[in-house]
DNA sequence: ATAATACTCTACTAATATTGTCAAGTATTT
DNA sequence: AAATACTTGACAATATTAGTAGAGTATTAT
């Protein structure tokens, strides 16, 4: 249960090839293919989404390639997969315009919601800057753990929220 | 993304009902389903999978229905939904026996690992207790917050393991 | 006994979403 | 102008989920 779609897990993964070239060359889809065993075709909509999330820019011609549109600190985890799933909705009833009428739907409704956000409050505290410095999640546990927190946008979802209140915790 | 099955919905709804009655008289699928707007048939496939997975317990005949087979303190909803959808697997790496062969395989796949480790330990700690007492969630926030715990054997895969190391905290 | 109530089991189908391919085209640089 | 590389949209294969159907078994009240 719970299955993270290929389309994600492929858009990861390439968003971190390109990071590690980065700064640097334009990173081309040929070679993010044959390192990740995906097919060229496939790869070429999964980076067409992402950039027209904004997340990367394309250079064309030869030599040309995928470069990230901004740092890696900047890019959470959590934008990747949205731009190519959509948003995290763990139930129907997560919809705005879904109405939970029955008796009993605001408690489990409540706790599909706090889970929601608590694993969007993962992801999106969750770089590719922390990817790329490998020992990234461990160290990130640590700094979460001791009340430090790493650089970037993301600590504005920190970890520290998930429990602090219903319904504001999220993106 | 990340949709949690309709199967795992309706089986926590289901527990739900049976615990709202308990102790007490069992309760019929015919009673649940109405509450649910579930047809008797799909309830039916459910419930008979809970009660092989031995959270509930079955009464024949007359007045019969479904019981909890433990305390509401004592049933996780991680519990219900591993029973209904199998293991929180968010990739095809978690799988123990498929390697992650590639360069960056490792990263990634941390990553995934701490997620769904965090998503385990937050199903695990909630109860159908937690449920019942309707203020549960927000309630369960704030002691976890405040570093006091709920009763019941959830609390040893409370929130407070989630960043602690990697590879250990999850059920 | 037997009828009513309620659970048990398995097979099957319909709907939906995912996953991925294909082919033709457009832009850029050497 | 040729090579390289990205762009676009349609489409097909596959897998999973969701749900139905129907015949059967067990239990209890009368």
């Amino acid at each position: 249960m719970l299955k993270l779609s290929t389309k994600g897990q492929y858009g990861v993964r390439a968003m971190f090839e390109i990071a590690r070239r980065h700064p640097g060359e334009p990173v081309a889809i040929k070679e993010i293919a044959a390192r990740q065993d995906v097919s060229v075709a496939y790869l070429e909509q999964i980076l067409n989404t992402l950039r027209k999330s904004g997340l990367i820019a394309s250079v064309r011609g030869p030599g040309g390639g995928y470069l990230l549109s901004r740092q890696p600190e900047e890019i959470s985890i959590g934008e990747i997969l949205r731009s190519l799933d959509g948003p995290i909705a763990l139930t129907a009833c997560q919809d705005p315009m879904e109405g939970c009428v029955r008796a009993d739907g605001c408690v489990t409704s409540l706790l599909w919601k706090a889970l929601g956000e608590k694993i969007e409050g993962f992801l999106d505290a969750m770089t590719l800057r922390d990817l790329l410095t490998g020992n990234s999640i461990k160290q990130k546990q640590k700094d979460l753990y001791g009340h430090k927190y790493a650089s970037g946008e993301a600590q504005k979802a920190g970890q520290q929220m998930f429990f602090e209140k219903t319904g504001k915790a999220g993106a």
